[in-house]
DNA sequence: TGCCAATGTGACATGATGTCGCACTTGTCA
DNA sequence: TGACAAGTGCGACATCATGTCACATTGGCA
């Protein structure tokens, strides 16, 4: 948790992040584009922050140790509604991305993102119908990893119990979690 | 374009899939459960239904001929906020899902999905209260072989194609679809 | 403090998968 | 009719994923 603060005005955004380098090359990138940024790379120490000064965006990464970025999405929310919150993760799925959205996202992205996605997803508006859809469904694997984050959600992130009621074992769903995601 | 109209109470729910087949059995399953079913295959017919009697709960197919499912929710939307969306599709993405949420839809599910999920997704999150919280979900094998044989079906059998598409190995495909008739 | 459930991780036998090759069929087209 | 492309079924084999057992650690609870 440090913090780069500049005297005059700018938007300011936090970044929530257990990468640490990740954090510090998107903490350049933002300030060079004129955002006061403000990092922190636990759930802990970005509500301190928060609390002390609520920003007015903030990118939070889903995988972190302890609980998972939605909580703070839903903190961060509660403390000040108006702050426009992006969840940026490498584990994406669509259970956590709905959940995101509901919770008060303004957008999900996934690793990797470059900057200008990243900035331009924070001030992205309300949503318009013109996303295209797929044109091919979803590979096996890739719904696999759905189905997973899915059940998992349910069971609060709860590994013992997700893997009892997809009936696998839990050492092997372990591995499948700890692996990124495949695309498509 | 059909409907299934009974004189009684009973929430009223607006089925959208082009998929007849699905359609028509979704909806014995939603009657029997209680719900008063219309179902249109495209949409126009959808919303001709709509505006002359706006659904309390909607299920609405992504991927339809002529526009997305997306401009439907929007427009169910328009026309009674009250209505509760939830959008189901073989072909998920996360981009369409936070778009789906961000416009008002009240879930996103992948096909495929039994009807007990696709309530419990109508109902999350309703006023009173009362998430029964699903039982067993689909064990993920079923949740592939089911997937497979959608797929292989829009494939017309092709295996090669329908292993590409899949992003799966056509000698794995082979393997599969010869083994299972697959349990639970 | 001891118990219980959950978690993270290592090790290992075994089964599943990706990959290549080959023979055979079918439909198209010049 | 022959050449060709695409699909199918299947054998073989190296590699990877899975199920299974074990053990240390942690946090809640009585």
């Amino acid at each position: 948790m440090s913090s780069v603060t500049e005297a005059d005005a700018g938007p300011s955004v936090l970044l929530v992040d257990d990468d640490v380098i990740f954090c510090q090359v998107l903490c350049q990138a933002l300030t060079r584009r004129g955002y006061v940024v403000s990092m922190a790379h636990h759930m802990d120490a970005a509500l301190r922050l928060a609390e002390q000064d609520p920003p007015e965006y903030a990118v939070v990464d889903l995988k972190m140790p302890g609980s998972s970025g939605l909580v703070l999405v839903e903190k961060l929310r509660a403390l000040e509604s108006h702050t426009r919150i992006v969840v940026l993760t490498g584990y994406a799925s669509i259970a956590t991305a709905v959940e995101a959205i509901k919770l008060g996202a303004v957008h999900y992205l996934t690793k990797p993102a470059d900057a200008d996605e990243i900035v331009q997803a924070l001030r992205s508006g309300e949503g318009d119908a013109t996303t295209p859809v797929a044109e091919t469904p979803l590979s096996v694997d890739r719904l696999e990893w759905e189905h997973i984050q899915k059940v998992l959600l349910e069971c609060e992130s709860n590994i013992s119990v997700t893997a009892r009621r997809l009936g696998m074992h839990r050492r092997t769903l372990q591995r499948k979690l700890q692996k990124r995601p495949v695309r498509r």
